[in-house]
DNA sequence: GTCTATATTACGATAGAC
DNA sequence: GTCTATCGTAATATAGAC
């Protein structure tokens, strides 16, 4: 930020608008037209910074997998019970969902009708599993009650954790994600119900 | 079922090939050349039946929105403890959604681009607010824990329960609905954690 | 870097024959 | 009820001036 005024496009601006416009009407529901629009600048001038609309989409959830992934590389999900790995995973997971939030509910909406939408949802496939892995490893350590399965409660959980970008904005008096997360940790672990 | 071969379109029969595709590509990403493809017929046949794609939406949503709003009104629902209240209706959302399973997945796809879609998207408004309400009461009834915020849980259980149409799949071997909402039920209120 | 103008294709919908 | 043919529009993308 040297310049007080932005009054130019980069790739990197360019993609922010983009992605709130593609969250609001939907990827394929988004016309260049639309684009241009939002960034105040011409359609042909959009083509002078990216490739076309799905260049868009893949700078888009390549930011919010590598968010994700890099979850996995932190030391807390390498180390340590499977419970805990598996806990702090979670607690990331809303975090890194919450800090990259119109990047990660583009990645949550894709389709598959485009070779870019496949390797995305191939990528998202990647990470659950790697998280399902998780989860079995601390069922296996006995530190998840055995009445529900592993598959199903995964899915679920993930269910549960993806849902808040329909939701979440960062209103300023709003939660902030440490606080959500928490929540988020309580009801998957603990469940909603009043210990007696 | 009186004919062994239906050879002929009805719109009801109609709606059924039109939402599986919906649900394929996404509403907006569906052509009526696609329709046509799936149905085996011609577009313009396609307009002998409905008047357009977006009769197809209305009627797909409308027949979701109607099995959610039944279970409102189905005794269980009004009359008892708000807990078990909440839990009835919690159990009874993951049937329906199961049994209604692509009108109820296009629903939650819906993002808001025409008139029927903002129609679909308030409805369902209308519907989370109601089941809020069950979750407040049981809440004021000392029946819900009291350090996770009402609204919140609200939304997270209502993601844990609507993501089950991003994996659920009718394959016969495979689990069926009451099993699936038992399974729901004992996460969203007892938790993923063994009882120490 | 941005614009106007336009090429080209795809889409939703209609007309009219059978 | 279904078809072929086609209209008018809107889409993605390009050409070329400034």
């Amino acid at each position: 930020m040297t310049t007080a005024k932005r009054d130019t496009y980069t790739p990197e601006t360019l993609l922010s608008v983009a992605v709130q416009v593609f969250n609001e009407r939907g990827y394929d529901g988004t016309s260049m037209e639309h684009l241009s629009r939002a960034a105040g600048i011409s359609k042909s001038s959009i083509y002078h910074h990216v490739t076309g609309k799905e260049e868009l989409l893949r700078r888009a959830v390549s930011r919010a997998l590598d968010g994700l992934f890099g979850i996995l590389d932190e030391e807390h999900a390498r180390v340590g019970h499977a419970a805990d790995r598996l806990e702090y995973v979670v607690r990331r997971m809303v975090e890194v969902l919450i800090a990259e939030l119109p990047y990660v509910t583009l990645l949550l909406r894709v389709r598959g009708n485009t070779d870019t939408e496949r390797w995305a949802l191939e990528r998202r496939r990647d990470f659950d599993h790697q998280v399902a892995a998780l989860l079995k490893a601390a069922a296996a350590e006995g530190e998840v009650r055995g009445d529900v399965e592993v598959r199903l409660a995964t899915r679920l959980v993930f269910g549960m954790v993806n849902s808040i970008v329909e939701w979440y904005r960062p209103d300023g008096r709003g939660m902030n994600e440490r606080e959500v997360a928490e929540t988020v940790v309580r009801l998957v672990f603990g469940g909603l119900r009043e210990a007696s």
